[in-house]
DNA sequence: TGGTGCCATTTTGCATTCATTATGCATAAT
DNA sequence: ATTATGCATAATGAATGCAAAATGGCACCA
């Protein structure tokens, strides 16, 4: 990663300065993410090149980077592809996401103000809102700022770091998935209890329940994602 | 990262193809870790090419990957230094790692053999002896060993690749620390509770045990470890 | 004597070029 | 007709070139 970007590290960032690969890394991964490059298509570099109008050196730079967040794979000789994550691989990274957050969750209860807690609320009410209206995409805008919001309270930034990597790997999985009723009701009971766990900063508890919260996906996605 | 190479992402690799980048990632990553690249000292480009006999592409490439991995600081326009964590920053690190540990003693517990179990109790005796002869350096080494063997019975490859990645930022700072016999004997008593747990197959209390573990490395570190 | 600005040198970031390897297609052989 | 082979083309990996920025030294000045 480099100074003005992003997850692992980005302590020495003056001001002004920027890398033409940190922009490409940017948007590149936007490109990935949002599935504009198909997830296992060949990337040319040539193409992106002329679309980013910039030489191959800072693009391939880019590729190298977004290769170590695991969002591409690096076929030598034959340039890079999109990674596509197996069901295997995908309930792999859904661990450790589910460890870091939980890890998040005990860290939170040491750190958070009340003021935090109470827009973790206002967060909260919206998104049962979207549930009860049956309407996917703010509910689940919602409900990762509410895993971001515990995430920032962790006050840890190397975990906030690994974990915008680890999530992101699988962050079209989680989407791609769709919840029956009955877990997403579940989700939502286990965000109240969340909440109230919060407000006691019992972060033990919230610590497990994150853990477990976070690994219930795992049946959802590894279901909607049947590529091994 | 790249195929042949290392932590994160390793899947497609095939046989022999091998970039000249990733000999550099191994061989830079080796001169950080033992220290002939002194922590905060800036990374000189051209001398780093004569010294491994290569163009400055495939250099900078490296050291782009090492950066992601944190092992290295990016100053745009003038260039890289070794990265120094900070006291804050490696206490942040440790528990990333502790949550990572907890969740390889977790999963340890639903996947171990008997016979990895009995390996780990051979490391542990051999530990233990060179902790009754006051021997540091194989005593950090089985210690470390003993973690990854449990790391391995987690049969988890992302988990692996972030621990791996992780633990090497702030692998110095725990071979710079230094144990007070208290702490000590702690550690080993630790470690013997961690194999009856195994034994039992206790995931949940062997994960507790193994984030309390490693989070009671923290005072040793920060201690030694004045530079903020 | 200590500080400040200027200039030469070094180093970096990016573009470009070169050599090697993969890819696609036409042709030939079975 | 189908598969295999060779060649032309395209794309990749690494080296080199070049312009901009930083570093260090020196003269000049207070």
């Amino acid at each position: 990663m480099s100074p003005s970007d992003t997850a692992l590290v980005e302590r020495p960032a003056s001001i002004g300065r920027r890398y033409l690969h940190d922009e490409v890394v940017v948007r590149l991964r936007e490109l990935i993410l949002s599935g504009e490059l198909e997830p296992r298509s060949r990337v040319n570099e040539a193409d992106l090149c002329r679309r980013f109008d910039i030489s191959r050196t800072p693009l391939r730079e880019a590729i190298k980077l977004l290769a170590a967040e695991g969002l591409l794979d690096l076929l030598p000789n034959r340039g890079s592809r999109v990674a596509a994550l197996s069901a295997q691989e995908i309930e792999e990274v859904l661990e450790v996401v589910a460890a870091l957050e939980g890890a998040a969750g005990e860290l939170a209860c040491l750190h958070i103000t009340d003021e935090e807690i109470a827009a973790i609320e206002v967060l909260h009410a919206s998104m049962v809102d979207a549930w009860q209206r049956r309407d996917p995409p703010p509910y689940f805008e919602l409900n990762r700022r509410i895993h971001e919001a515990i995430m920032a309270a962790s006050r840890n930034n190397a975990l906030q770091g690994v974990y915008a990597t680890m999530s992101g790997r699988i962050q079209r999985a989680r989407y791609a998935a769709s919840k029956t009723p009955e877990q997403w009701a579940l989700a939502i009971a286990d965000h109240e209890e969340m909440i109230i766990l919060l407000k006691a900063r019992d972060g033990a508890t919230l610590g497990s329940l994150m853990r477990r919260h976070v690994r219930s996906k795992r049946p959802v996605i590894s279901a909607a994602f049947g590529n091994a």
